[in-house]
DNA sequence: TCGAGGCATCGACAATCGTCAATGTACGCG
DNA sequence: CGCGTACATTGACGATTGTCGATGCCTCGA
């Protein structure tokens, strides 16, 4: 299995050559596959519609775990790696955790596989 | 780990529903996260990115295995993981199985993300 | 009919993943 | 200060993954 960035840069740089336009490189297959992998998850998927779903565009860890039917360290995992993957920010606001979308981070992704 | 589909619709119907556009069901994240699962690995990008780099549109194994130093095999099961994912169509023609893009389904998934 | 090429499948392996319960950490309120 | 809340982290587990070498199945040409 192919070695794991720990962190990925921003979605918006040289990230995302599309799929369909031309071969890709070792590194740029490397760097879209981690984004794509972070979104191969049902549990992650369903976090991110329910965080674009919420009236301010954020949500904190113990809002989502009431939705989802996971525990909350799993919870708190998911929302990690889509950190990780550049999609998601974290907020600490008081005693919460707000996550909100990466802003046209989704879309880059999108571009990738339109060409 | 969820329970995977042993094979997926086609991209089109009624299996990409926007991630940004309202909470996503039990059913519409398994779905969409299969499809999200099968490009989350570099070498299967790199296939996609090869086939569709083709002059017809279309490449053999043989083609295929020489590009991306891994064994024939791995290669064959990469081809296979797209195929059921919905993403690649493989025809026997004599001797040989070409592997095509299915026509929309990249730009389907991309739909996904837009919303 | 035989041999070789092209591909799929099998068995095995280490690595990674998703999940949980338990614990740790930081903050806010008495 | 001490307690409770919100969240992160840890350790563990079963399951899945990516990869290989080996083997099996077709198809073609001699």
């Amino acid at each position: 299995m192919a070695t794991e960035l720990t962190v990925l840069e921003p979605v918006s740089t040289s990230c995302c050559s599309p799929v369909t336009g031309g071969v890709l490189s070792d590194a740029e297959a490397t760097s879209l596959a981690a984004r794509f992998k972070a979104m191969g998850d049902p549990s992650r998927l369903r976090l991110l519609s329910l965080i674009a779903a919420t009236e301010t565009g954020e949500a904190c860890v113990c809002d989502l775990n009431e939705s989802l039917d996971l525990s909350q360290g799993t919870v708190s995992h998911h929302l990690g790696i889509l950190v990780k993957a550049g999609l998601l920010t974290r907020t600490k606001r008081g005693q919460w955790s707000f996550y909100a979308l990466v802003p046209g981070a989704m879309a880059t992704l999108a571009r990738a596989l339109d060409a």
